[in-house]
DNA sequence: TTTCACCCTTACCTTTTGGTAGGTTCTATC
DNA sequence: GATAGAACCTACCAAAAGGTAAGGGTGAAA
C-alpha cells in the first residue's frame, strides 16, 4: 500500500468502535458489568443478531469482558476491561462534542436526505 | 423508539467521521487549504469516486469548505470550517489512543481475520 | 495531433453491515 | 403440554459503503 506512516491513529480507534451501536454499547456498559437482556434493552432498538455480533467483536478486541455464570437458565454479562477503559476516555471528548452538536448536525443532515435520496 | 436520551453522542460524531477515509482526510486537510489532487496522493489509495463523495459528505456536514478557483485548469482546494476545527480538536485524544494502540489492535485483529474469514 | 493533468461524473460490481425470522437448550410457571 | 424467559445460532435478505473502469471539457506541453 502507499499508505505513508499513518500519523493518525482515529482508522485505529474506528476500527474498534465503528459501526452503529458500539458507541452506545460501550455507553450503557460503562456503568458496570451488563447482563446480555438488559443492554439490549437499554439500547433499544437493536436486533439480538446485531448485538451479539457486535458484543463478541468487542471482546474479540479487548475491549470488554465476557463473564459466563455457567448457570441455567444462562447468566452472561459484559464489563469494560482495563484496556476498554482507556478507550472509554479518549471518547469522552468526542461525546461531549457530539452531544454539544447533536442539533447542528442533525439539521444539516436531514435536509441533505431528500437530495441524496433521490 | 425506545430510545432513550441518547445522552453519549458518539452516534452524531460517527455520523460525521464514520467511514474508512474521513478521519485521514480531516487529518490531511487540518495543515491548511489542500487541494484534491493532493490530499488524494496524501491519503494513498483511496479512488476519486470514493474521495469526492466523502469530500462532499463533509462539505454537506460543514465540517469542510470547498474553494472552486474557477480557472482553467480547475483548481479546488478543501479547508476546515471553524466547525470543522473544533471536531478535529476533540479527536485528538482518540487519534493520540489509536496511536498509542495501534500495535495492540493489529495483533488482535489479524489472528482474528482467519477465524472470521473461514 | 496526441498526451497529460486537472476535478468531477457515471455505470456497474463486490464487500461489509445491518435487519428479519426462526431455531436451540434448559428451567420455571401455568 | 403449553408458555415464557435466558443467551445465542443459522439462513436468508436488503441497504450502504467501497472499489473498478471509463468518460468529459479544458489548457499546457511534446
Amino acid at each position: 500500500m502507499d499508505r505513508m506512516d499513518t500519523p493518525c491513529g482515529l482508522d485505529v480507534a474506528l476500527a474498534v468502535i465503528g459501526g452503529k451501536w458500539k458507541p452506545l454499547i460501550l455507553f450503557h456498559v460503562q456503568s458496570g458489568p451488563t447482563r446480555f437482556s438488559e443492554i439490549r434493552r437499554r439500547v433499544g432498538g437493536i436486533s439480538e443478531k446485531v448485538l451479539i455480533q457486535q458484543l463478541r467483536d468487542l471482546v474479540e478486541m479487548k475491549v470488554l469482558l465476557r463473564r459466563d455464570h455457567h448457570c441455567v437458565p444462562p447468566v452472561v454479562d459484559y464489563a469494560l476491561t482495563p484496556f476498554g477503559e482507556t478507550l472509554v476516555k479518549a471518547l469522552v471528548p468526542l461525546c461531549d462534542w457530539g452531544t454539544a452538536n447533536r442539533d447542528v448536525v442533525s439539521a444539516i443532515k436531514a435536509p441533505s436526505a431528500t437530495e441524496r435520496g433521490g
